[in-house]
RNA sequence: GCCAAGGUGGCAGAGUCCGGCCGAACGCAGCGGCCUGCAGAGCCGCCCACCGCCGGUUCAAAUCCGGCCCUUGGCUCCA
């Protein structure tokens, strides 16, 4: 099967035919960068990341784009807290932001392009929508005129005449219909605006709202509207029609509809092909999210569980289906990525030893391999099913163990193993994870540490001292480091490896 | 109210597009056995599902059609 898409537009599963196969235009909506990145983040962003590699393994070029909203009242809010101005508090997170991603092991895109640069590229796209009479200006401000654009609610399959009145209650007595919305705003941002969103050690809002960035334009001084820098970035540089636009579930209307309105009216031409949506994390009752304040960061995550673990939990359920997020899921996605790497060290420190022979064959062990490669390529290529995907890694797992139970006395099968370490490698890496382990100086010390203590337990079992052997176990165990006793002798992992 | 996505074992979560291999995957938890000084890891086996409810189509339905109930998300900033 070749891979096949669930495409919000069409409500349908499709096959995936980018307009050319060396470039495939992914453009992903980024975060406004005006709080700590959460999980709930990291679930789209790692979703995106393994779309990205998965095309990348078919054999397609990726050209992937991802925006910061970096013009924001949510970001003035946070001036005197994380930063002397808009600006500045921008570059602190988006700093952040990028140092979280590189902790997920995410591939980088492109570019990532922020509004702050593209207010040209804005400007210009508006008055283009004013030619087209598709926008008009009031009072400094500029709106699109919903009633001009046809196909509005295609996406998110609503009519116009059920769509409520959006914005603040300000603007509308400048709009034509309750549903137009602002392309341009003019003037600066009010302080009443950013009230809400601050927090008690900010500074003042009227204070914070003097750092606010604003821009020249036909129209007078202003900002640019939410929705229209993802037009704007996107036509910059990945052109008029993309091939895939992604984004979170709680994206599709208004903010993806109005991407499509705008873009479409001002070229003509269909703004994106496959338009996928990643679902959102529910915690017990609700949605994660920063303004519910019920989220996890990512540096905490990170921190906690490791960059394998985080990633095994976030692709444990497909990208456009719920998922629940609890302790429980956590731990649960903690045993799978154990049992894969133990599986992988397993396998490696057979492979090393002189048991390993190149003469043994496994047929069962290699067609189990072959098998589960088979099942990960069936499930990527269904709609990136990610969790059937984890099932075939846990399959050849499971065929390592078997072998190594049954092969103890006898002599392991070298390239059988060789080929099952590589697909855990290489189909893992799909998932974007990593089976390295730690190689820094200090995991070193601590492992040479361990072994002196073990061995110290060692004397104490082979003299029948088993109760102070567990003791020292049992400490180990309480510092993260787990034993385990073999007829090879004690072996040990280091807590995060 | 309108739009969308869902309701599958103790938990979590595939399968539903293309009806039969689903007497329902993978993992966790639980129970036996092997191994072990013990534990853990691992292996073998088992337990737990009338697939939300009602009706229909069919030789055959978790999967298709109709109705109903419930949950979540969107309609306000949000991945």
């Amino acid at each position: 099967m070749t891979l096949h898409v669930t495409n919000t537009l069409t409500g349908d599963t499709e096959p995936f035919e980018p307009q050319d196969p060396d470039d495939v235009l992914l453009y992903y909506c980024g975060l406004t960068v005006s709080d700590p990145p959460h999980l709930g983040h990291a679930r789209s962003w790692v979703h995106v990341d393994v779309m990205h590699r998965w095309l990348e393994h078919l054999g397609y070029g990726v050209r992937h784009v991802e925006n910061f909203t970096d013009v924001n009242e949510k970001i003035v809010a946070r001036v005197g807290e994380d930063g002397a101005d808009e600006a500045d508090v921008a570059e602190n997170y988006i700093e952040r932001t990028l140092a979280d991603m590189r902790s997920l092991n995410l591939l980088r895109a492109e570019v990532y392009p922020r509004v702050s640069e593209h207010v040209p590229e804005i400007v210009a796209l508006v008055e283009t929508l004013i030619e087209k009479d598709y926008a008009y200006e009031s009072n400094g401000s500029v709106y699109f005129d919903v009633t001009g654009f046809e196909e509005y609610g295609k996406l998110s399959n609503q009519a116009l005449e059920e769509i409520e009145s959006q914005g603040d209650p300000d603007e509308r007595s400048e709009k034509r219909h309750p549903a137009d919305f602002a392309l341009w705003k003019a003037d600066g941002v009010d302080a009443n605006a950013i009230e809400e969103h601050r927090h008690e050690d900010a500074a003042p809002a009227a204070e914070a709202c003097e750092t606010a960035q604003t821009w020249e334009s036909p129209w007078g001084e202003g900002r640019p509207g939410w929705h229209i820098e993802c037009s704007a970035m996107s036509t910059t540089h990945l052109g008029d029609t993309l091939d895939v636009h992604v984004g979170g579930r709680d994206l599709v209307f208004p903010h993806h509809e109005n991407e499509i309105a705008q873009s479409e009216a001002a070229t003509g031409q269909q703004f994106a092909k496959y338009w996928l949506h990643c679902e959102l994390f529910q915690m017990d009752e609700e949605k994660m999210s920063s303004s519910l304040g019920n989220f996890v960061t990512v540096a905490e995550a990170v921190d906690r569980w490791g960059t394998n673990v985080v990633r095994t939990f976030l692709t444990a359920g497909s990208y456009n289906s719920q998922q629940l997020y609890s302790d429980e899921t956590i731990a649960e996605a903690e045993e799978r990525w154990d049992r894969l790497e133990r599986a992988h060290e397993a396998a490696t420190a057979a492979i090393d030893s002189p048991n390993a022979s190149a003469k043994v064959t496994d047929d069962e062990l290699r067609e189990d391999v072959a098998d589960a490669r088979e099942a990960f390529v069936e499930a990527m290529n269904d709609d990136f099913n990610t969790r059937e995907a984890q099932s075939a890694l846990l399959e050849v797992a499971t065929a390592i163990n078997r072998h190594l139970e049954g092969s103890e006395d006898e002599r392991a099968d070298y390239r059988g193993l060789r080929r099952a370490v590589e697909t855990l490698e290489e189909l893992g890496g799909v998932l974007g994870l990593s089976f390295a382990g730690e190689t820094d100086g200090s995991a070193e010390l601590a492992g040479d540490v361990v072994e002196l203590v073990l061995g110290v337990r060692e004397r104490e079992r082979e003299a029948g001292n088993y109760e102070r052997a567990d003791e020292l176990r049992d400490e180990l165990e309480a510092l993260g480091v787990e034993v385990q006793d073999t007829d090879e002798g004690p072996s040990f992992r280091l807590p995060g490896e």
